[in-house]
DNA sequence: GCCGGTTGTATGCGGGCGCATATACCGGTA
DNA sequence: TACCGGTATATGCGCCCGCATACAACCGGC
């Protein structure tokens, strides 16, 4: 293959490609193979990682899940994740108005059952397709637009 | 910056940041500038360049928006273009079960204008964030990753 | 010419999303 | 204290999506 011109319109494409096609995948990776839509691994991911762990305010998981969620939307995914018992909503002593999400034991563990589902299905999906130099490159580059433009990557 | 440690998952990671990020605004850019929505954006574009350009089978085009439109998903996308005065529906004459859809004249202006705007949101929220070089290594790598899996690149 | 399997498209239905808005609470100001 | 602009979260509403399914038309074997 001969190197491609460097054309963005070209990279832009390349990437909405793959990453329609590499996401569907994994998307239904996840639910066959752990039950749980994408959304909710996403927000229950950033629960787990979370500093201190397991926990949350909704507030800032609003900022980190942006522009996936919206505000009300992200509102009705964690009602959904509360009701299938995944986290808890606690109040904040400091501040009346604002819930934190607290991870449940379930939680926990469905989490990492669908955490090994997630990385074995990029890796089938998407990065056993990359040499070693493509994996480096592409995340070099993505990750100089990434700090350009403000994005927090993972 | 270091280059990055060829880690599978962390480019894949960049990819989804990026991608959600610029979609976003490419999206509001869309709706913004043009009225259009990125549904009916992407089947303007396949209908305006398929060969014979301008008229392309509902089928085809369920093929080329896959994964992104399940086929019920396009059938009504299409009933919304058709009923905005985007596109009219044939009947193909070698097969009495299928729809050919071709571009009215309003169809091919709106794309026009939404293409412009498109292809400045590209650049103003993509593109002028990268290198030559970073938009060289982001083609190649992903259309590797493209043609190892069999997508088709726009 | 018929028949069973396949293909092309549309529709019923349940559910998730974003926008606009409502509600409660915060913190500063006078 | 009483107020007021801003912030955190929830809800009403309409729309779009995918899944399951329905229906029509095609095609190959006989």
């Amino acid at each position: 293959m001969t190197p491609a011109e460097p054309d963005p319109l070209a990279a832009w494409s390349a990437l909405v490609a793959v990453y329609q096609a590499v996401l569907h995948d994994i998307v239904q990776a996840l639910a066959a193979g752990a039950g749980m839509d994408s959304g909710v691994f996403s927000a229950l991911a950033y629960v787990e990682r979370a500093d201190p762990p397991h926990r949350i305010r909704l507030s800032e998981l609003q900022r980190l899940l942006h522009p996936r969620y919206s505000q009300p939307g992200l509102s009705r995914l964690v009602q959904r994740m509360e009701s299938d018992g995944l986290v808890e909503r606690r109040p904040d002593p400091d501040d009346r108005r604002a819930a934190i999400l607290v991870s449940t034991r379930s939680g926990r563990r469905a989490y990492e059952r669908a955490n090994a589902v997630y990385r074995a299905a990029v890796h089938d999906h998407f990065g056993r397709h990359l040499t070693r130099d493509d994996a480096a490159s592409i995340t070099d580059g993505l990750t100089r637009v990434a700090q350009r433009r403000g994005i927090t990557t993972t």
